[in-house]
DNA sequence: ACCTGAACACCGTTCAAGT
DNA sequence: ACCTGAACACCGTTCAAGT
């Protein structure tokens, strides 16, 4: 608080004026980068591509302030359902049912949420890997943020048509 | 710092004089808790029951000190990297190589970052979840933590298998 | 070898006051 | 309506000093 008032050229109590505390503060950001996420229209295409739709959404809008991560992803779940309530809807259309719907929405928060504490792990200091390891390295030097984010949200999806599979599977009997 | 030296009824600098600073005393106690994490034995069984292993056992840790999970993970991939390792020699022995051993250790890492960011979304609040959603709240209620983490699990065992089976088609070509 | 006390630079925030 | 200044309770940490 004292920095942003600092920048703004104000007194340290200045921003205390228009926000009861740091919190709301960063809840308002938090909310507007969540506004800025669009869901793709239900008939839009399969459900793969509509979750990985909002998830590349929802990452390109951490991507630039990995900072508030944390408190964007808590208010998806308090108060600003909008995006989770989306994923969801994407999941039933997909066939997940019961607790199914649940288990598979928090597997996908969760691995949101672990993306940007990570980040910095996009480039894994190849320096002193050892033994078996070693000679894997050259093949790190291509890879980029954005490789790990579609790999993981590629298995993750793959996984998810796995489970949904599988609950087909037990429904028939 | 201070609150652990009130707690050990020293004064405020006393920890000082074991650790340098703050960060080093996390780490040796992210250390502690690393070490305690044993890997399977190579020929322990198939790559999915001794890669769930893994998980689980750094899941034990981290249940008891969620607060240390950030520092345990960076270490796991910086200083510590004995549980990194022997997660990349499963994968190794899965199957995967190249560039993909790196983006599905990256995949499984950054879940369980996330895992012990949201630990309090276990249970969601249920009050207030709007339109299609409140029908599917009552399956919530059953559901605990640990059927969360193993979900997720399952689900990345899953999606990992089918990247594998992919690989090897492209492989035999 | 092990610890203390005073001090510094930094926080978020309360409260009374200024224009 | 919008902002300031002084003050408080809290950090991690430096440094010189005590036993």
């Amino acid at each position: 608080m004292r920095r942003l008032s600092r920048e703004l050229g104000r007194s340290a109590m200045a921003p205390y004026w228009y926000v009861s505390d740091k919190q709301e503060l960063l809840d308002l950001v938090a909310r507007k980068l969540l506004s800025e996420v669009t869901l793709p229209e239900p008939d839009s295409g399969p459900w793969e591509e509509r979750l990985r739709s909002v998830l590349y959404g929802i990452d390109a809008e951490l991507h630039d302030h990995p900072g508030i991560a944390g408190i964007l992803l808590e208010r998806m779940r308090s108060t600003d359902r909008r995006l989770m309530n989306g994923i969801i809807e994407i999941l039933l259309s997909a066939g997940f049912e019961g607790p199914n719907v649940f288990l598979a929405y928090a597997m996908i928060h969760t691995y949101l949420f672990g993306r940007y504490q990570v980040m910095e792990m996009d480039n894994p200091d190849a320096t002193d890997l050892e033994d078996t390891l070693a000679g894997l390295v050259p093949h790190l030097a291509g890879l980029r943020g954005r490789d790990f984010f579609a790999y993981g949200v590629d298995t993750i999806i793959e996984g998810l048509r796995a489970q949904l599979a599988s609950l087909k599977r037990s429904r028939r009997r």
